[in-house]
RNA sequence: GGGUAGGUUCCCGAGUGGCCAAAGGGAGCAGACUGUAAAUCUGCCGUCGCAGACUUCGGUGGUUCGAAUCCACCCCUGCCCA
């Protein structure tokens, strides 16, 4: 490819081959392992690009199906790309609709040439397929496009995770001959469901097509997190040591240590903020229903040492007050809480993984928390 | 003082003889949430237990096999008139 996207492998921590790396892009470089914050709608919900940044976000996500639907990427287009539309200089990466074609399922037809939707705003037809996930994508102007895939849900048969794995790889296939700027990265997702011959098959043929990075998709859709982590380590020594592999919709506090454990270098989730908008927000013992009964009296900050911008100015009391009162700005810093938090994990991660002593970290991180979840 | 409309489980509010521990909201409590149809959704919400039992609909006393619902008196509240 060209070196806009050069992916530099700067060190493989010695105690558990976790990997430290570093993805150019036109918007800057990204520090891997990287948490990357989701915005669907040309806006992380409730928090401000400038809040993002002073959380040290590095890059955020958009979606392909929501920015086409509305506004429109011509709209966007017009705005001079979506980092003008919504105010930020630093990367994006796009995800390229194939998401909705699994969670919207009851609102489309699969074939082999393209995903007919209703749209879920008013129920219009769109068809989207590689070319025009594609073709979006570059209007819109992301750093890294994400190819249009097929995801399969769990539980999900031998044959038909085996079609959709196939009908992934010929669609990375017409991504690739519809691609056309080189500022631009394309990614292929890596299909196949919960059979690792499927999911090893599917990266080797992938490999061969010398993209700036992987992204491993249809994990985290339901199944165990055993299941999901059996699933990493067997890709681990198949996929590309010299390229970022991005797990996608991946996650929990917990789920981002054990997959930079096992090779992966970009995650997104909307987990975070999503959770934080109904009540709960992480912190290292663990997560806490902030909106319970329990902290209407702790003026306490969510979490001791916290350095965000909730956490510096504002208690778990008032927060909960903001939240029990419907008031957005309870919401909103929640949010900047638990990006802090994942952000700052990873960043706690990098340096664990430059001193070789990402295990020591991890346990660490387990023996902090107290309800053995998330 | 007269008239009138009312007093229902934390609040609002349905219910006007049995299908009522009592609709529906709200509040409260708890749970879920992983490439965002999510500031959403689910459960609990008189008391104790599995079933079931027990105590409730302003108060007291009646009518009735049976009353939140009918009758009498009393207490209280809103509004109108004096």
């Amino acid at each position: 490819m060209n070196d806009n996207f050069r992916f530099e492998l700067l060190h493989v921590c010695k105690q558990t081959g976790a990997r430290r790396g570093r993805l150019h892009t036109p918007h800057g470089v990204i520090e891997t392992p990287v948490y990357m914050p989701v915005g669907t709608q040309a806006t992380v919900k409730t928090v401000s690009p400038e809040e993002l940044k002073e959380l040290s976000a590095q890059i955020i996500l958009s979606n392909t199906y929501h920015l086409h639907l509305r506004p429109g990427e011509d709209l966007v287009a017009e705005a001079g790309g979506l980092h003008r539309f919504m105010n930020w200089d630093r990367p994006i990466l796009t995800d390229s609709g194939g998401f909705q074609v699994f969670s919207l399922a009851s609102l489309r037809k699969i074939t082999e040439e393209g995903v007919m939707f209703a749209s879920h705003l008013d129920g219009s037809r769109h068809f989207f397929s590689p070319e025009v996930s594609i073709g979006i994508q570059e209007k819109l102007g992301s750093d890294i496009m994400m190819q249009f895939d097929v995801c399969s849900a769990y539980p999900c048969s031998y044959d038909d995770a085996d079609k959709a794995m196939r009908r992934t790889v010929r669609w990375l296939d017409r991504c690739v001959k519809a691609w056309k700027r080189p500022d631009q990265a394309l990614f292929g997702i890596v299909q196949g469901a919960f059979y690792k011959d499927l999911r090893i098959e599917c990266a080797k043929q992938m490999a061969e097509y010398d993209l700036p990075g992987y992204g491993i998709g249809g994990l985290s859709v339901g199944e165990p997190k055993e299941i999901m982590y059996d699933i990493l380590e067997a890709l681990d020594p198949v996929m590309p040591q010299n390229k970022p592999r991005y797990l996608m919709g991946v996650g929990s506090p917990d789920c981002l240590v054990e997959g930079v454990l096992r090779g992966v270098d970009m995650f997104d989730c909307v987990l975070a903020t999503r959770v934080a908008r109904n009540g709960t927000v992480f912190t290292r013992s663990g997560r806490l229903v902030i909106r319970n009964a329990a902290y209407a009296r702790d003026f306490r900050p969510l979490e001791e040492g916290c350095d965000c911008y909730a956490c510096r100015n504002y208690s778990r009391a008032y927060i909960r007050h903001l939240l029990k009162a419907e008031e957005i700005f309870g919401l909103r810093l929640c949010s900047i809480h638990n990006l802090r938090y994942l952000t700052k994990l990873m960043e706690d991660i990098r340096s664990a993984i430059e001193q070789d002593a990402l295990k020591d970290f991890t346990e660490d991180f387990y023996s902090r928390h107290v309800r053995g979840n998330w």
